[in-house]
DNA sequence: TCAATAGTGTCTATTAGACACTATTCC
DNA sequence: GGAATAGTGTCTAATAGACACTATTGA
């Protein structure tokens, strides 16, 4: 049992700095489409460790100011992209004696889901570039720092998994779309064709869309445009997309 | 920029001392089926903070032995409950500066599913007591430490939601079991009865098991055994088990 | 009128649910 | 033979894929 006869005199004489403790840092996966292909966002270190090297945007937990471990991430993303209103997601926490020259550490993964248009990619303190890199580009071009290759590649694996399944690809939209639109980024994300009559049906049926009234026009002819309805963001299908026969 | 010019000259003068870090944990709602009911693993705290309280088991990482977040979780579960190969998956990670009264916490969370059969539950330094709990009791009968109870409710509800399109209940049994002991842990975990026939199918031409070649007698006409294959532990059906039209 | 894209009608294949049926054991 | 449980045959309903079809625009 404990030394201590009261929670109160243990929380007095507590002091984290005692023990071992790991490193704790948010990292993140942030997904868009541009020039129809799936992108994800990296910067470059401007500080120790791995300094000059790519990586994943992320850092540290600022207890002071942050809430919870998703505010910690929606601050790191707004920063870099000025994006408020994400689509975020957490998606598997990693840690070990090895992935970082500091010592034994820990950190969150999160992916997010942007619409491209209107991001204004923004280096700072922490980052001397910030670039989209398309992910059929990474793996080879791009060598990330600590592991975050691998962690990149686990968020890369969970989006397409669940895109077989979710209406998460709405959110890589503008407010407004057409089903053209959002059938092109469901195969950008999926790297396979989609059938039309089926994909609409089960967008449409799933009534996670609501029509804007307005037209997109310009080519040929105009199709209607869509927003995602208020609790429209991430629709679970009964069944996952299963491709030709 | 950093103000050093080598990573080496960075990382001896680092110490995470300096910094303001969160304490880390590591928890896991542990499930079995007993008595015919999903029952969680609770222990009794034999420390500061909440010391005397419920809680899920769990505690610090070992940065002495642990080589990743999921062998400390597997530690704390043997040394519970003695099982060696449990099936263990990381469910999600909460942090916050109002979790723990010692301050900015992170716990990341772990669900286990064991077999029931054999299992013997020892209390060790850190609980004086450690107690099946059927998850029908959990909220009224038992308050938990910290924000145990919402973990434990994320846990159940992943592992609810997961049985609807995986074969994660096998890892509720023992090596050997018949097809009804196999529907009957569906149906009690899902809470709901499950059609016979479409059961023995969906599990049979998934493939994921294979015939021991014994039976098991006892009540009335003898029955198959069967044990999961190799490969089997964790496979997704395509579609979701629909209930009643 | 033609090219181009939006959008629909409808058939087929697959599979889960329903449920009655047969099979094998113990008593 | 009857109770009890294991296991099957087979029809129906729902839905995704296939693909040809119609609709509406601009040039």
């Amino acid at each position: 049992m404990s030394e201590f006869t009261s929670e109160k005199a243990f929380l007095e004489a507590y002091s984290i700095h005692e023990y071992d403790v790991p490193l704790l840092t948010v990292d993140m996966a942030i997904f868009s489409v541009l020039e129809d292909q799936l992108q994800v966002l990296l910067v470059k270190r401007a500080q120790h460790p791995s300094l000059g090297k790519w990586a994943l945007p992320g850092g540290f937990v600022d207890t002071k100011r942050d809430k919870s471990l998703v505010e910690t991430a929606k601050r790191k993303l707004r920063a870099k992209t000025g994006v408020a209103t994400p689509y975020v997601e957490q998606v598997e926490t990693f840690g070990g004696p090895e992935r970082d020259p500091r010592g034994w550490s820990v950190t969150v993964a999160y992916m997010a889901l942007i619409p491209a248009e209107g991001v204004e990619l923004v280096p700072d303190d922490a980052s001397s570039e910030v670039i989209w890199v398309p992910v059929k580009e990474m793996g080879s071009e791009y060598l990330l720092a600590f592991d975050h290759q691998s962690i990149f590649e686990v968020c890369l694996e969970r989006l397409k998994n669940k895109v077989q399944y979710s209406s998460l690809p709405v959110n890589l939209l503008p407010k407004a779309f057409t089903l053209t639109e959002l059938q092109r980024t469901f195969e950008i994300v999926l790297g396979q064709t989609v059938e039309k009559k089926s994909f609409r049906r089960r967008i449409l049926d799933a009534g996670i869309l609501e029509e804007t009234g307005a037209m997109k026009t310009g080519s040929s002819r105009p199709a209607k445009l869509y927003r995602v309805r208020p609790e429209g963001q991430a629709y679970f299908f009964p069944r996952t997309i299963e491709g030709k026969r």
